[in-house]
RNA sequence: GCUCUCGUAGUUCAACGGAUAGAACGCAAGCUUGCGGAGCUUGUAAUCUGGGUUCGAUUCCCGGCGAGGGCACCA
């Protein structure tokens, strides 16, 4: 590993200098490849300390490298940068290792042995899934992957409000209306119907209000009968979803069960959580109620219940939750709480926000001014890609348009920082010009089908040492770099990023290079197509995005 | 009012205190009898504003202006 060799070389002439290392990460790739493979700024970094000026000092430093296995050449740029140009064999041997370490390229150690939680989606059943859950679910399962990716075992969490107000009103609109409780769709009408209606008839608001008492003590038997065929037949209607998806949970938390253990921990802690006008709260940067005058457990007390169920169920070094960044105020303050209750579980805890995505228009509505759900979001984006697979080489196209419009969403949630809001436009989002989803999946079926194609031409793949510099591959050595940094920061984008440069740098390539050509060459550039479509593969995977064979 | 995000090409986004602020779309001009043109090449254009810290600031600190979110019994 040259990147290893290059910080030892550096540390040790520090030291023969006499001069204090950084803590930190000396070693750093350049933005641009005309600067290297890496470079160092520690010369600029640590010009004052050493009483010379950056440039002399990296003189200094360069003259006291020598040689470095693996380096080809050192310069010294701009202020005082050291740039690193590594040997051909490195990349040759990047080649091979893409090419021969399915499952594992670019995969690190970081958090061998650790164990994560992350939760994230968290639709709530009777409700719609709506666009922030589709946003969830993208940061999340990139997230999730990511960490694994670290060596780390890691457990999907996925915590839905089965209980509270928000049922009461579809379960009161199913009767009002008649509707069928295991049909998914109809769930959405009434929960609309009776959201409706408890906003502008303030008759319907006790029945409403009695139907939520009876959600909790279960003492009516026709409720009961909805509430669990609804419940059922929601709960189902997101497994779909979820497949389609990419995502499989290992742990389901409920509300329901959260809300008691919830209101212990509360009870029992008396000096922290106060009585306030009849309700229990606590005085963070600003107070929040966490038991109701009624008594209820608001989603506060149910959160610190929810972290102690996670504890209980697998003994995590972090746990990880994923939410709108509309609720960091309220995760600010349940923290700050869990601190002076929990505090061995609060320091474990952390929480990724996500933005609001709007459309160009403003509002995140449809032209007949319907609300656009995440699943109308979702079969929109199918069916337009549907036109276009009937076109394709696939030999599903029902599958294809979906992977599509999974790769066409999910790429515009997770090309920029999380916690931003986003911009969708649909039109961009399916685009294969490039800076989308389905551009990266059209690189790598393009490679794929390259590889195929040279195997039935029985052109054998191997690595020519020599000729295994190019652009190409210096970016490919940069790929197990970027998906450390990615998940070291808990941001998909950083990935995405990277991705994007990349597949842009393959068709570039591509477009100059006659990859069969029947040459002597032939076989190296089989190879490194091969190595393109793994990293493809490999980055679309860790994003999420599934990656179609044929397009 | 208090508080949290944030303000970068025409548009949508990058940039771990450092090199000439990097892409994509758009726009302009080119490339095709192709191993997948769903592509490629070239050009165009930006750090909201005023201070401060620093050898060096898009980045850190303070003020202003602007956008969005949150601020007690919803989640």
């Amino acid at each position: 590993m040259p990147a290893q060799a290059i910080t030892e070389a550096l540390k040790r002439v520090l030291s023969d200098l006499n001069i204090a290392a950084p803590d930190e990460k000396v070693l750093e790739h350049p933005a641009e490849l005309e600067k290297g493979d890496y470079a160092t700024g520690i010369a600029l970094k640590l010009a004052k300390q050493a009483g010379m000026a950056p440039r002399a000092l990296a003189e200094k430093i360069v003259a006291g490298l020598g040689t470095i296995p693996g380096v080809a050449k050192i310069e010294i740029a701009g202020a005082g940068f050291v740039n690193f140009f590594l040997e051909s064999k490195v990349f040759a041997e990047t080649v091979d290792v893409a090419r021969s370490t399915v499952g594992k390229w670019g995969r690190n150690a970081d958090n061998a042995g650790k164990k994560f939680m992350v939760e994230y989606t968290d639709p709530n059943p009777f409700k719609e899934f709506h666009i922030g859950h589709l946003m969830s679910n993208a940061i999340g399962e990139s997230v999730a992957r990511l960490i694994e990716y670290t060596g780390a075992e890691v457990k999907r969490a996925n915590y839905q409000g089965d209980v509270g107000p928000h049922v009461a009103k579809a379960l009161w609109g199913l009767k009002k209306l008649a509707l069928s409780a295991s049909d998914s769709a109809a769930l959405g009408k009434a929960y609309a119907a009776g959201a409706g209606a408890y906003e502008s008839d303030a008759s319907v608001r006790p029945e409403i209000d009695a139907i939520n008492a009876k959600v909790y003590d279960r003492s009516d038997t026709e409720v009961n009968k909805l509430y669990d065929e609804g419940r059922k037949t929601s709960l189902a209607h997101f497994e779909e979803l979820y497949k389609m998806l990419g995502t499989k949970f290992d742990f389901y938390y409920f509300e329901s069960e959260t809300a008691s253990r919830g209101i212990d921990i509360v009870r029992q802690h008396p000096d922290v959580f106060v009585q306030s006008e009849g309700a229990v709260v606590y005085h963070g940067s600003h107070t929040r109620v966490f038991i109701t005058s009624k008594g209820l457990p608001t989603y506060e007390a149910k959160e610190l219940g929810l972290a102690e169920m996670k504890a209980a169920a697998w003994q995590f070094d972090k746990s990880i939750t994923v939410t709108a960044h509309e609720q960091s105020g309220y995760f600010e303050v349940v923290i700050a709480a869990m601190q002076q209750v929990q505090p061995e579980l609060a320091q474990k805890l952390k929480h990724i926000t996500h933005g609001m995505m709007r459309l160009p228009s403003g509002k995140m509505s449809s032209r007949t001014g319907d609300v656009i759900t995440g699943e109308s979001l979702l079969n929109d984006l199918i069916e337009q890609a549907k036109l276009r697979a009937q076109d394709s080489r696939a030999d599903d196209t029902k599958q294809l348009a979906q992977d599509v419009a999974v790769a066409a969403v999910k790429y515009q949630i997770l090309k920029q920082a999380s916690g931003r809001d986003i911009v969708f436009d649909r039109e961009r989002a399916l685009s294969l010009d490039g800076d989308s989803g389905p551009y990266l999946q059209y690189a790598h079926a393009r490679a794929h089908q390259l590889v195929e194609r040279a195997r039935t031409q029985s052109v054998e793949p191997e690595v020519d040492i020599n000729a295994a510099q190019s652009d190409l591959t210096r970016l490919l050595h940069r790929f197990p770099e970027a998906v450390a940094y990615a998940a070291k920061e808990l941001e998909p984008h950083l990935l995405t990023n990277y991705m994007l440069e990349f597949a842009s740098a393959f068709n570039s390539w591509y477009a100059q290079e006659h990859i069969l050509d029947g040459s002597a060459g032939s076989p190296h550039k089989v190879a490194v197509v091969d190595a393109v479509r793994a990293t493809l593969s490999t980055g679309l995977h860790l994003l999420g995005i599934p990656a179609p064979e044929k397009m």
